[in-house]
DNA sequence: CTTAGTGCAAATCATTTGCAATAAG
DNA sequence: CTTATTGCAAATGATTTGCACTAAG
């Protein structure tokens, strides 16, 4: 429930904008909206979810589909698929977790656990290199359980 | 590099047409040649890489679509998510396993290790019922290190 | 200045939906 | 027969692309 999470958002803003320059990328406005968006706020977010939020300093859609796609090349991104036809992204930070989202009211809650890791050394013995992972779970939350179904898929 | 692998395809068959039957479903030509493909190859397909290897008895698209939705909801099918907007599908077999596809080639090969059965005893002892998951990793296969970058994503 | 980045409109592409024709039981 | 399924055409919805305009360095 805490919306901001990061640690410490001026020194991993400074850093996140030096990722940028050192790409020989320029810092825009659009770009510092969305970086500041998702340093400050926890949990993937869609791109029309980061556009709404955006308070009255909002930008093109086009525009922010951009900026994610550079953030992700950086690796100050990263994408979460929830089946749902519509990708998330949130800001890659000092935790690495993954993700147990509600089949029904699609609530999204972290699992800090990762012991995905000894298996990625199984994956490593096979001679892949860069080798990263994407992990959700899903269930039935237990809110959910009391209650009929109410959305669909 | 095997094609045909769930070990007893009449049976594996049998009971999946009963798993229809069961549902109150018909067991139609469109039905029978999807999960027929399904059962006798293996590695998630997408609908069209499905669809162009139903040989002459090719049928539509949607109905594809259709049939695939159906399998799911049975359980018969588990769906993929290689981040590229296809939905790749394979026939739930006996092995649990995941994948591991190389982000250049995109070849998928299969990691039947399954650690994450205790992560799921975290989620679960967070009250959540029902709960699946959906796990692949990414990397560069060894045959993709030695040689210059071909696709691209 | 110079070129990367933005916004808008239009294009793509996977997937879904409406509906009349067809076939399973 | 009776109703689930199919096929086709058209709709949807997320994401991408072309291009002239704007702003970062």
């Amino acid at each position: 429930m805490v919306q901001h999470r990061q640690s410490d958002s001026p020194r991993v803003r400074q850093s996140a904008l030096s990722a940028l320059r050192g790409g020989g990328l320029r810092v825009t406005g659009p770009r510092e909206l969305v970086l500041d968006f998702l340093i400050r706020n926890h949990g993937p977010f869609t791109i029309d979810e980061i556009r709404g939020r955006l308070h009255r300093k909002r930008c093109n859609r086009v525009t922010i589909y951009r900026c994610i796609a550079v953030f992700e090349r950086l690796k100050l991104v990263r994408r979460c698929d929830f089946g749902d036809d519509k990708s998330r992204y949130e800001y890659i930070g000092e935790r690495h977790h993954h993700h147990i989202i509600c089949r029904r009211c699609r609530r999204v809650e972290d699992i800090d656990v990762c012991i995905v890791d000894s298996l990625s050394k199984v994956v490593a013995a096979r001679g892949y290199t860069d080798i990263s992972h994407n992990l959700e779970f899903f269930g039935i939350c237990p809110a959910c359980q009391s209650s009929r179904p109410p959305r669909r898929r």
